[in-house]
DNA sequence: ACTGATGATCAGCATACCTGATTATCAGCG
DNA sequence: CGCTGATAATCAGGTATGCTGATCATCAGT
């Protein structure tokens, strides 16, 4: 009854880092489909969902938040503004800087894409019971802000 | 009270896959530089921990044990043989394919290894109660064997 | 006006990973 | 035996990704 028929050995199953690794893996496998359906990636899912929680911002700032590359948002943001979800607008009072606005069609997307995610997070949290679940979420939560008020 | 200070918005804390992705950051953040004094990484240390427990197997079967390409495996391996960690055995039953095994030298550093990244872990768990670090692998765990029983 | 800092961008480099082809070996079958 | 198709490992090449450092425009303070 306690074959290892396939999958990880029982050394790596309680490696932390690898189950975070696998879960996430398993997460995504189920949403970047979905969300290529809808022309976009997971990536660019959360970058259209901090944009528009953040309200108009430069990409620095929003890529302190997230822990992207100023570099590297550059290209971000060039798809997103390709797609016509984001604009890129002068900050007035300083014009070196962009405020990133989503636009209604990026609202539309993102309103699209977040019950795609939620759809496959629900899918891939199917062997948990709901009261596992959110104890799940909760606890990553804690780690996470944890984290932040250590930094 | 409920500041947002800091750190990604309540939107994305919502989100499964970016605490995942965000939790992982963060233990690999803490172990990397730990395995990093001993000459290895958490990929390596992970293969290691593999092949130690998988016994002599083959690159493929062990590539296909944690999702790694074949083509992947080699430099691995390569890296591996390379620190005298692990060495390649032609299978005599089968001449095409290797039979890999940990050397002595490879056991040694798993051993010291694994005590860092215990230690990592629970570093990183420390803002979480003893119960609720059990909590989390245990659940962690169900949802990575639950996968393979689907597949 | 001058100086140092900041926001966005770009070129170039390194890394990682996969696709497809290659070589050696195997197993099965006429 | 000697084919034939499959398998294990490897390598060459392309692609994607992300970073470092430099550049340009702008700002804030003197």
């Amino acid at each position: 009854m306690t074959e290892n028929i396939a999958g990880p050995p029982v050394a790596l199953m309680e490696r932390l880092s690898f189950l975070l690794k696998s879960t996430f893996a398993l997460l995504e496998g189920t949403i970047e489909p979905e969300l290529a359906r809808l022309g976009i990636n997971g990536r660019e899912f959360g970058l259209l969902t901090l944009i528009e929680a953040e309200g108009p911002a430069s990409q620095q700032r929003l890529a302190s938040r997230i822990g992207v590359d100023r570099t590297t948002m550059v290209g971000l943001i060039d798809a997103l503004e390709e797609k016509k979800l984001v604009e890129r607008h002068r900050d007035p009072g300083n014009r070196r800087a962009y405020l990133l606005e989503v636009t209604a069609a990026g609202r539309k997307k993102l309103r699209d894409a977040l019950k795609a995610v939620e759809r496959a997070e629900q899918e891939a949290l199917a062997p948990l019971s709901v009261a596992d679940s959110a104890t799940l979420t909760r606890t990553l939560q804690r780690l996470v802000e944890a984290r932040l008020h250590r930094t």
